[in-house]
DNA sequence: GGCCGACGAGAAAGCGTTTTCTCATTGCCG
DNA sequence: CGGCAATGAGAAAACGCTTTCTCGTCGGCC
């Protein structure tokens, strides 16, 4: 009975027939607008109650011209970085009332520009997370996306804050701490190629040749996930190097499992390090050795500078740069003679 | 020049201005409605071109009456089972043109029948995945809710999909398999009390009981994530069962690691097993043995459903059931005699 | 050459809200 | 006792789009 003709949901106007008021005056009660009699208040809200009415938000975001919903970007939801910066994302904003639109642009980055575009007409804001679209693309969109945030990535296009993580200075602190151990020979197995953050960790280990003449840094395609690591297990012997340098936790993992599997000792044989500390990294056998990034609390970091831009607060500090941290376990230990001179 | 005076964005009437037609026809062009003249399609085109315009969705939604938006309620996106679950659904129905909004309860249940309603009514239909919701409510809010697909549980309510994966039957796959490896006492190490899939569990532990009178098997308190498995050393070692089976890999992999730093040896001394094959329980030392359930395939059954509801679709087999299937790896092992009978 | 049907495009009516504008009523003060 | 300010609620416009309704025009056919 209380069905309204063309939807069959409860609209504002069902509510207003049932109270014998305008539906104008039902909108204002149920927006806590005070200039409305109680008495009558009251009976809108008796109404509400009983019809069990819910605004519908498309009306109100059309009216309000907000939707209350951010964006965010990932190119691999199976990745445990972007599942954590979501996870950050999602917590933060949700204490705001904010809920977030998830795209998976699932590594394809010819998409990214259109599913960013998409998602950010849809919502408030967007966070941005895409490794791989080339600068000039990225610069051409940013302005169409405001308000925007970048995750590890900085653009030129103006007002677009920027988090990013120090991976240059980890992959530095982590190839100290291996010669430290006295490794001399490191292997780097580096992430997909283009990616932007790889290219960060390329420039913080020319950084570190530089400082280190004497130590030898082999380089070794690679990628992002377990199963290259597993399948690097060969470059890397054939490297010499006694320390790896993996490109992140999963291809450790994936490094070390392999190694396990031909009989090579971590740490005794060789030392293998990670990079972002995800959950596991504590758990694997041995612990990783890794440069650990605050990566929920750089979603919920996200969440904040989208916030400003939205609220169009002045910011004073617009973005930001996390600075990793050495963990040291288990994965990495003092070097022994380089393998070719156990002798013949 | 080009700018609407409102929002500031490029709509439908600028469009309009700019080719010299009413902004019904564009809306006509923009849609592939084919009673336009091509000369005029053609000139509103390069008007849209020009202008970038790309039609607000918010006032699209609201005319059209639907998002092309779906929602899923998930309890803890830290959880990798959500994340796959969230993973399979966000692809498949990307590939439909939806896409996903996420609402993350953080485990407080009470808050889950709000927050699902709330999505809900942004979008076209609901995934829930509520483990701890009471029976009652679940029935209550369900009808509200259609749309709606569950994941794990099911409800009286009428016409309401359920996915569910058979833990009782993987749980005695598991159990069969430790007893067939010569253990006759195993122990249980349960899940969050009040979570669905750990009553299943419980379900499929009795039956096992029931057929295996002479295998004791010790029910001992627990959680669902690696802290858990981790905490429990104690309670498992105290219990003197040779058999562990955990309620997931996160708690396995939590055990395996505080077992090892006791210097128990998985499996020589103890057999652990996990339940749901997460990526990393093929490479956790030993290799973890665990019923694999096809989550992110489960996903995208998800999606499956869902869009045959909201197609309105008559759909032959509404729900389904997921048979875990036995992957035996390294972490579990013949039983030896009961360390309380080692001697003194 | 005139009439009728078909076709194409503009006008207008929604979709479900919020909010401004307008007007009626009340109460106060002169 | 009358006029005016304040108050409160309805009417209507706005948000940006889709779609029905309507009407003008063109072409074909007798």
């Amino acid at each position: 009975m209380a069905r309204k003709s063309a939807t069959g949901r409860i609209g504002i106007a069902d509510v207003a027939v049932k109270a014998g008021v305008s539906h104008a005056t039902v909108s204002r009660v149920m927006n806590g607008n005070f200039t409305v009699d109680p008495d009558i208040a009251a009976r809108v809200r008796a109404a509400a109650v009983e019809l069990k009415y819910q605004p519908n938000p498309v009306g109100r975001s059309l009216a309000l011209g907000k939707t209350d919903t951010i964006g965010i970007v990932v190119p691999d939801l199976a990745n445990p970085t972007f599942q954590a910066i979501l996870r950050g994302l999602s917590r933060a904003a949700a204490e705001d009332g904010y809920r977030v639109l998830i795209a998976d642009s699932f590594e394809v980055s010819s998409e990214e520009a259109i599913l960013a575009g998409e998602a950010r007409r849809r919502c408030d804001g967007l966070v941005l997370c895409a490794p791989r679209m080339s600068d000039a693309e990225l610069e051409e969109i940013a302005p169409s996306l405001h308000p925007l945030v970048l995750i590890n990535r900085t653009t030129a296009a103006a007002g677009i804050p920027s988090l990013v993580v120090d991976y240059g200075q980890g992959v530095q602190d982590l190839a100290e701490h291996l010669v430290g151990l006295g490794h001399t020979r490191l292997a780097f197995l580096a992430g997909p190629a283009g990616s932007a953050s790889n290219g960060l960790r390329l420039e913080g280990l020319e950084a570190f040749k530089a400082r280190h003449p004497q130590v030898d840094v082999t380089m070794l395609d690679g990628g992002s996930d377990f199963d290259t690591g597993h399948g690097a297990v060969d470059s890397v012997l054939a490297s010499g190097a006694t320390g790896i340098l993996a490109f992140n936790d999963l291809v450790a993992m994936g490094l070390m499992s392999g190694l396990h599997e031909r009989g090579v000792d971590v740490p005794g044989d060789i030392s293998v390090t990670g990079f972002d500390d995800i959950p596991f990294a504590r758990y694997t056998t041995p612990t990783l050795t890794t440069a650990a990034v605050p990566i929920a609390e750089l979603g919920g970091q996200a969440w904040r500078e989208l916030r400003a831009l939205i609220r169009k607060e002045d910011h004073d500090a617009p973005g930001g740069r996390y600075q990793p941290r050495l963990e040291i376990r288990a994965s990495s230990g003092p070097a022994k003679a380089p393998r070719t001179a156990t002798h013949g």
